[in-house]
RNA sequence: GCCGAAGUAGCUCAGCUGGCUAGAGCAGGCGUUUCAUACGCGCCGGGUCGGGGGUUCGAGUCCCUCCUUCGGCACCA
């Protein structure tokens, strides 16, 4: 479905090529910190678009992990007073739980200490060694340990001996190591990105890089010292530097080159990741690196822009740091979201989910807000996706099972099929947020109309076929709908479904059929309807609007909701690696059961939907 | 400094190769419906499309110039 332009194309061998598996990746992670919501977007995105291409029959394997074989890990496991392994399993382990609360279904935790990658690397080094393109040479400049980077000399303020760019200390060094031969491979990169017009998304990131690999020059490859990281094959005092390495996770989860099947999984389809490691890394060193081991490129690399959230003392828009003003983490996030719905998690999740693939920009940078998360769940989420259903189903002209048509709409058939295609046409380019709209407007449609139609006049005129036509026709564009969005709301989907008397919205590989109009059986009996998501009232005072950070409130919230969700591992105790104090005064609000009493009901239903 | 992108309604943004009275969502106002989660639907925007020049029968849409903002320039989702 995407330009197939591949510089090798195996087209020869059309059994290997059916089983080739559609290999989505999110960057291995530092090992610094526990993941915000700016980590989450990248693995989300990867999620939501493995869930959709697994839709589609393509069967997917989704990489994700962890960084771990940085010179700073050390450091920072040093201060932490722990043994480097038991640092790095820790924070690792941070990683595990945040996507699985987030519901992030990867194949593989890819993990850079495992000695399967240490061999890749050691075997990439050695072939690249043998060719050319690794040669020894004289390194002498600047070393940030902070930065794990090398400075040219004008990028360094030598009276304070700091980087301009970073302000971090750098130290003078002179040594022997090897470089990789980059310059050599600007000329054919640059082919290949002019000869495949989507190998490089976004259109801004793919100019940045046209004028980047302008001027390329080698780059030092090793350090010399040793201990944490992978060694130089037979050189014991030399260390491969920490990019070198880490890039290649993503072949050595293919078992190349041993395993002859290496290319049912390599190339990888898409590299997800955020800007900042684009441009040099994974749009420059990875391709060249993967050029000169004659290996096939990705076929796509996508990048997304920053969350920048609003400082309070300011009041302008910065990127989030941990010096500064810190991106939330999702824990928070979520637990925010059910203390002021009252819905379970697993739907709290999927809100989050919702507003990180529909406000996330790939070409440029964009607000993180409480109060946009909010605003995306009302009006997005409770008012038009979850009202359009329950208004349906708890209408007192239905009786509860799926009725007979006489007819289908042709004009509602038209929407929900410029919906679809609009759909497929953001997910070409990867834009959830285009895709998102393109069913939102579809949801639009459906309440004009039901509107339209006045199934409840229809009812009271006793025209009992009139109103099972209409109702059939809202249900099954729920139908729809619940199928389009569950890539990115996979909790809610199913509990459309679920509501709709569906076991299953679709099964793999049927997206054809998934999205035809008419999914719906005559006489199937539905389930029970209940809100998917309890509006969250705003006129009710909050704790802060801008900054978040309920960690407090974790304890004194409702326990029903958190003792209900044996679906998830525990989540740890967030508020722990931020510092939420910036401006959240006490959460002076009301405590939390923000709903009638009927509702507990309905929340602990929602616990027991299978996810 | 060099390179790139952007400046369109209160906010977030669509507007591709120039062409009907400049659009959407959100927020706000008014009206309305009652099937529904005080939800839905309808109506309401005197916006100099950053300023100034130019090309053209016609320009957010092309060219020049100026201003502002942001990003990349070998650390960070």
């Amino acid at each position: 479905m995407h330009t197939m332009t591949a510089v090798t194309p195996d087209t020869s061998n059309s059994d290997k090529l059916n089983k080739k598996r559609y290999y989505i990746t999110t960057p291995i992670y530092y090992v610094n910190g526990a993941p915000h919501v700016g980590t989450a977007t990248t693995t989300v995105l990867a999620d939501a678009t493995m869930r959709y291409q697994r839709l589609r029959g393509n069967r997917p394997y989704f990489l994700t992990g962890t960084d771990e074989n940085a010179r700073k890990v050390t450091d920072a496991a040093d201060e932490a007073g722990k043994p480097t392994q038991t640092f790095v399993d820790e924070v690792s382990q941070r990683f595990v739980e945040t996507w699985k609360l987030l519901n992030c279904d990867y194949d593989v935790f890819f993990r850079t200490t495992e000695e399967r990658h240490k061999r890749v690397v050691q075997e990439v080094f050695t072939r690249l060694k043998a060719s050319g393109d690794v040669y020894p040479g004289i390194y002498e400049g600047w070393y940030s340990v902070a930065d794990e980077t090398f400075f040219r000399d004008t990028d360094v303020d030598e009276a304070t001996q700091t980087a301009r760019e970073t302000g971090a200390k750098v130290e003078r060094v002179r040594e022997e190591t090897y470089f990789f031969r980059l310059s050599a491979y600007g000329d054919r990169l640059k082919e290949h990105i002019l000869a495949n017009p989507d190998f490089l998304i976004p259109e801004t990131r793919r100019n940045e890089v046209l004028a980047f690999i302008e001027n390329l020059r080698d780059i030092n490859i090793t350090q010399n010292r040793s201990g944490w990281g992978i060694e130089v094959p037979g050189e014991p005092g030399k260390i491969i530097y920490v990019w070198f390495d880490a890039l290649i996770n993503y072949l050595a989860e293919s078992g190349w080159p041993e395993n002859p099947n290496w290319d049912t999984l390599w190339p990888a389809d898409v590299h997800f990741m955020g800007k900042e490691i684009y441009t040099r890394f994974h749009a420059t060193l990875w391709p060249a690196m993967l050029m000169a081991l004659n290996l096939p490129l990705p076929r796509h690399v996508v990048g997304h822009g920053w969350w920048l959230v609003r400082d309070p003392k300011t009041e302008s828009l910065v990127k989030g740091s941990k010096s500064g003003v810190p991106l939330p983490l999702p824990q928070q996030m979520t637990a925010l979201l059910e203390e002021r719905s009252g819905a379970p998690e697993a739907i709290c999740v999927d809100a989050l989910r919702y507003y990180l693939c529909r406000d996330i920009q790939l070409q440029s940078d964009a607000e993180f807000s409480v109060d946009m998360l909010i605003t995306r769940y009302n009006s997005d989420l409770a008012n038009d996706l979850g009202n359009v259903l329950n208004r349906q189903l708890r209408a007192k002209y239905f009786d509860g099972t799926i009725p007979q048509p006489s007819e289908h709409d042709a004009d509602l058939m038209a929407a929900a099929r410029d919906a679809v295609a609009g759909y497929e046409a953001g997910l070409a380019r990867f834009d959830w947020g285009a895709a998102l709209q393109s069913v939102w407007s579809f949801v639009g449609a459906l309440n004009k109309y039901i509107d339209t139609k006045a199934p409840w006049t229809l009812a009271k005129n006793g025209d009992t076929q009139g109103v099972a036509t209409v109702v059939y026709q809202a249900l099954e564009g729920a139908r729809l709908a619940a199928v389009l969005i569950s890539p990115v709301l996979p909790s809610a989907a199913a509990a459309m479904g679920q509501q709709l008397g569906i076991a299953t919205l679709a099964a793999e590989g049927t997206w054809e059929e998934a999205t035809r109009w008419g999914g719906l059986v005559p006489g199937t009996p539905i389930g029970e309807a209940t809100p998917l998501f309890p509006r969250i009232d705003t006129k009710k005072p909050s704790a802060a609007s801008t900054n978040p950070t309920p960690s407090s409130k974790k304890n004194s919230k409702n326990m029903s909701t958190s003792e209900q969700e044996p679906t998830f591992a525990p989540i740890g105790e967030p508020g722990k690696t931020t510092t939420p104090s910036d401006s959240a005064p006490a959460p002076a609000t009301p405590p939390a059961p923000t709903t009638p009493a009927g509702d507990t009901v309905t929340i602990d239903d929602f616990a027991k939907i299978q996810l």
